[in-house]
RNA sequence: GGUGAGAUAGUCAAGUGGCCAACGACGGCGGAUUGUAAAUCCGCUCCCUACGGGUUCAGAGGUUCGACUCCUCUUCUCACCA
């Protein structure tokens, strides 16, 4: 049991710093029944939680499986401070009532994944507003400036004479701070915390708390392009409240070769039937497409459900494989008669209709699944369903 | 505080008086091909019912028949010096 408890939490990990550390909490867990906490930080401003954020989140829930208590950290401090980080300009700073309305969000997101039974929602500012300038000082003292200057963001910047915010050098500090004060065994992130991450176990050593937090960190998904990590502004992301049409064909739109690095990430599956299904893939015994459809049905429904993980899934064969019209689409009102071209920009499937004349010279416009030659056609009295390209529709009732 | 360089479409980046709505790359969109993709090939990529018109090259003025290109000021970035 101890056993499959290891190599799950191992499974997928980046680097763990301590592993002999996990693993006695987790036989202590087994032994006596003891819990241990394991500590993660979100960003109360960007409350829109995507699957990059849950390949985190989904490491909790595995240690929630043994033995752990998770603490979920918000870092209002900081949002309510403005973090001057880099030249990025000065963050919005949040009111209590919206950090509240945020953590709100979080909550009903996280939730899909983690058990609300152990977790813990804990607000750094509770701790650290107290701290004082006094507290704040003596933080200070228990680091130094060549240390930090180890980390590589830091360093290069140094060394290229580019300014370094005093205040950047204490907010790893502070994130160090938040272990300390809740006495974490744990903590998880992503690999671009590292630096952050081995603060903390750093403080709670200097702070002499008896006990030094393991450190794991996980892999930084790659977006829907498969190069850069998946970012909201990147606009390269799948939202955990995305809808189940919207977030299957993400899912089924990614490269075959991403398909693999999300099966491990994002995947209930074990090691072993992904391993295999990679095997009967290569060996063209099942079909690539098929093992993408599994994984994007297995992954809409954790937010969704089953069923409407299947329809997404039957709405999307229908839309792409038979190019059928799908079921739900959006639907307009407007006054005829009326210019094609200025239809299309009317409801929304065309910027302006600059853009509408170049798609019909290119064919990409369809009424009624017939191509449409004329880009001066009228639109009479009468309804009509419009298409440009293979994906945006939209039906139409010319008055 | 001083000196020098720069600010061009979603991003990067050419253009240094008319040939510029502005090379090119990336991205994006569309078409072909497909498995829905990837790879590949082709086309498009400021707006306007348009073989024409309008508005763009940080902002405001100016010189000129004509400026993204020259001058002045402003704002902001960057480099070097102190």
């Amino acid at each position: 049991m101890v056993e499959t408890a290891l190599k799950e939490i191992r499974r997928g990990t980046a680097e763990i710093i301590d592993f002999e550390g996990i693993e006695k909490k987790v036989k202590k867990f087994y032994a006596e029944g003891i819990r241990y906490t394991v500590k993660a930080g979100f960003d109360p401003t960007a409350p829109d939680l995507h699957l990059g954020h849950t390949v985190l989140l989904q490491k909790l829930a595995v240690f929630q499986k043994y033995g752990a208590k998770i603490q979920f950290l918000i870092g209002d401090f900081t949002a309510k401070i403005g973090d001057p980080t880099g030249k990025s300009e000065t963050r919005k700073q949040l009111s209590d009532a919206q950090i509240k309305e945020n953590a709100k969000s979080y909550h009903e997101q996280v939730f899909k994944i983690l058990d609300p039974e152990l977790t813990e929602t804990v607000f750094n500012s509770d701790w650290l507003t107290p701290l004082g300038s006094a507290g704040m000082l003596q933080l200070t003292m228990k680091y130094n400036v060549a240390r930090m200057l180890e980390r590589d963001d830091f360093e290069k910047r140094y060394k290229s004479g580019t300014s370094i915010s005093i205040s950047e050098f204490i907010y790893p500090l502070l994130q160090g701070y938040d272990s300390v004060d809740l006495k974490s065994d744990v903590e998880i992130g992503g690999t671009d915390q590292k630096f952050n991450l081995l603060m903390g176990r750093h403080l709670q050593r200097a702070y002499e708390i008896g006990k030094e937090q393991a450190v794991l960190m996980m892999p930084i998904l790659e977006g829907l392009d498969g190069v850069q990590k998946m970012s909201k502004s990147l606009h390269n992301y799948i939202g955990v409240t995305d809808a189940p049409n919207d977030m299957f064909g993400k899912l089924l739109s990614i490269s075959d070769d991403l398909m693999w690095r999300y099966y491990e990430l994002l995947s209930d599956k074990s090691l072993e039937e992904i391993e295999a299904l990679q095997k009967d893939v290569e060996t063209r015994t099942v079909h690539p497409k098929k093992a993408k459809e599994a994984l994007a049905i297995e992954i809409t429904a954790r937010f969704h459900s089953k069923s409407e993980a299947e329809g997404a899934k039957a709405e999307f064969d229908r839309v792409h494989s038979k190019k059928a019209m799908p079921t739900d689409i959006p639907s307009f009102e407007l006054e005829g008669p009326l210019w094609i071209a200025k239809a299309l920009q009317e409801v929304n499937l065309e910027p302006s209709t600059s853009q509408a004349r170049r798609d019909i010279k290119q064919g990409a416009v369809k009424i009624d699944q017939i191509k449409v030659e004329d880009e001066q056609l009228q639109l009479e009295k009468g309804e009509y369903v419009l298409q440009v390209g293979k994906r945006r529709f939209a039906s139409v009732k010319v008055k």
